[in-house]
RNA sequence: GGUCUGGUAGUUCAGCUGGUUAGAAUAUCUGCCUGUCACGCAGGGGGUCGCGGGUUCGAAUCCCGUCCAGACCGCCA
């Protein structure tokens, strides 16, 4: 037996217990006449005591030999300590020990295994399994084994079966770019890893599985962010014989259950926004409510003027910064740089200070008057004390800087708290987006989204103006999650696929099987899927999801502790009846 | 595909308007230490300044290229 306790486990109700421990030692610390040691595992640390006086004298030179991260195990008596530590668990024993045995020595670990650890990012990746020994990671990957419980938890008590669906699947050219995999059987034929697993789960609809959820890894091969990996995982769910408000409150349900029992928070009703004014009053489809800085339109009252630059824009808006005018003139500058970055891309920014007396001091004094500025105030919601910043330009580019710039403005601020949690649904998407690149219309959600009601008209004439019975879940900023209710015929189906380019011969060859699945009873159904990773770490509080995932990816999409992606030898590649056209 | 930031001791960083032998902290090693727990004290070892080229009497420092890492834009139905 390597253990009968764990290393979390002992107080003083077990003094004087003969007990057997198992891990890893943390740290020694040798006085001389006595050695303490830490011996860490998953639970927590005891401390093992060494003396002169009570310790056979093999096995005190033994414990002198011990070093950081060898992994020992020792029996022993629980004593009370002496001088007790308050802030370990296990503080007020220690272990006397009678016995050691070295289970296994260790190299000098690359970086110290500490909560504030002195290795950088790149370290704590190739070394990950003693990245993981580090109580924050340890700790992350913990939490997300809660959150995946309770969700299992949750939708299983509310009749939801978790279903397997495959990896090896077809690629399709929507979306995103397929991770694809040969097949060895197959001649010169692909699989693709499944970017999410949707049609098999609209298929287990039409199958009769009404109520289903599968935690579940997807792939898109795009680049990586801080909240972006190439394999990630969704909570994607999927019912029959549901419209839109079922969905929202079922996995409003969901998401209230987590919050309150992941993180203690009780929620209120989450609001629903539409898309047109969440564009409207944040400049982005996801925006953050956990402070105002809402987007003032100023065409009515900014133009028509002699400022040229705003007279042309077809957007003038802005917003005020809570106590912004006590910025000084280079403070506003560099806000002014800031957005003039290449990745916000603002030409420019016009400003104007709200004096605590009432007066206003903007960049555009030569063509604005106190009342005319009095009037921008208004619309921005500005106060005396506020700075309100004001971009002009196309509406779709205008939109998304000031987004960026408010974003940016609450992050200096501090008002984005870790620990406050402002969930928002946000509904009524567009159906189809213009690809300004190549001019066509592509699913804004994806080819299966169903239209709003009566607007299928529309098509023909409007593209860009149907909305979708489409909705997204928000949370501080984030999408965590987003659906739709589906087509279930294949009229509509076909329909959509000849909007977005398919010939009906496309169409069959990449979606015949759905249409086919349609016309043998598909029961109306729509779902939804949240971004697990993301979700876990919002819970957690973390911007950056890699703490979450056991083994995750580089920003170039490699894992640099095995190395892969890695060539592969001509055997293999002749196996698959592949040759390589390297660039 | 692009923008920005970084790469110096095992590690985290300083040094960068060119100039003697490249520093600090921490880790590590040795010795001491009668209750430590971020132990303390004394001492020691530890460097291809990412790589390649250039400018110069002289380059960690300036220039060009390149590789790697991170953040972001594009992209992510």
């Amino acid at each position: 037996m390597y253990r009968s306790h764990n290393n979390g486990q002992l107080r003083a109700n077990n003094i004087n217990e003969s007990v057997t421990l198992s891990g890893w030692v943390q740290k020694s610390r040798d006085k001389g006449f006595m050695i303490w040691v830490d011996l860490r595992d998953r639970y927590g640390i005891t401390q093992l005591i060494f003396d002169e006086e009570r310790t056979p004298k093999d096995i005190m030179n033994k414990a002198k030999t011990l070093g950081r991260e060898f992994v020992i195990q020792v029996r022993g008596t629980v004593i009370e300590r002496d001088s007790k530590n308050p802030n370990l668990p296990t503080g007020d024993i220690e272990l006397l020990v009678s016995e050691l045995i070295i289970l296994n020595t260790a190299k000098l670990p690359p970086f110290t295994i500490e909560d504030t650890t002195d290795g950088g990012e790149e370290l704590r990746m190739q070394y990950r399994y003693l990245d993981i020994r580090r109580n924050p990671v340890k700790d992350s990957l913990i939490f997300r084994h809660k959150v995946t419980q309770e969700v299992r938890n949750y939708l299983s008590q509310k009749d939801f079966i978790e279903v397997e669906t495959p990896y090896l699947i077809k690629s399709t050219p929507e979306g995103a770019r397929d991770f694809v995999v040969p097949s060895r059987m197959n001649e010169g034929q692909f699989y693709a890893l499944p970017q999410s697993p949707q049609t098999f789960k609209q298929l287990l609809m039409v199958g009769g599985m009404d109520k289903y959820f599968q935690i579940v890894k997807c792939f898109r091969d795009e680049d990586l962010r801080a909240d972006r990996q190439p394999e990630f995982t969704q909570i994607d769910c999927e019912m029959a014989f549901v419209e839109q408000e079922d969905i929202l409150n079922i996995f409003e349900g969901l998401t209230r259950h987590l919050l309150k029992e992941i993180n203690g928070v009780e929620v209120d009703k989450f609001p629903r926004m539409r898309f047109d004014d969440a564009m409207r009053l944040y400049g982005n489809d996801k925006p953050d409510i956990r402070f105002g800085m809402e987007f003032g339109e100023l065409n009515e009252v900014a133009q028509h003027k002699d400022f040229k630059v705003f007279n042309s824009a077809e957007l003038v808006v802005g917003i005020a910064v809570p106590g912004g005018a006590s910025y000084t003139r280079k403070d506003i500058d560099k806000l002014i740089d800031w957005v003039k970055r290449p990745q916000v891309g603002a030409l420019g920014m016009v400003y104007v200070k709200c004096n605590a007396d009432g007066t206003f001091k903007s960049s555009v004094d030569k063509f604005y008057d106190q009342d005319d500025l009095a009037k921008w105030a208004e619309a921005t919601g500005a106060k005396a004390g506020d700075l309100i910043c004001v971009l002009s330009g196309d509406t779709n580019k205008v939109r998304p800087q000031l987004s960026a710039l408010r974003m940016e403005i609450a992050e200096r601020l501090d008002l984005r708290k870790s620990d406050e949690f402002a969930p928002l649904w946000v509904v009524d998407f567009p159906l189809l987006e213009l690809d300004e690149e190549t001019g066509h219309y592509h699913a804004m959600h994806h080819p299966f989204t169903s239209p709003k009601p009566g607007q299928i008209e529309l098509l023909d004439t409007t593209p860009g103006a149907v909305k979708a019975n489409a909705y997204d879940l928000v949370l501080n900023g984030n999408e965590i999650g987003g659906g739709s209710i589906r087509i279930h015929d294949k009229e509509t189906q076909a329909i959509m696929f000849k909007h977005l380019g398919f010939t009906a011969e496309e169409a069959k060859a990449q979606f015949g099987f759905l249409m086919d699945a349609f016309e043998y009873g598909a029961p109306p159904h729509g779902g939804l899927a949240f971004g697990l990773d993301r979700l876990v770490a919002i819970l957690g509080g973390q911007e950056t999801i890699r703490d979450f995932i056991a083994f995750p990816k580089n920003n170039s999409g490699r894992d640099v502790m095995i190395d892969a992606p890695a060539a592969i030898d001509d055997a293999q590649l002749n196996e698959l009846s592949l040759k390589l056209n390297l660039k």
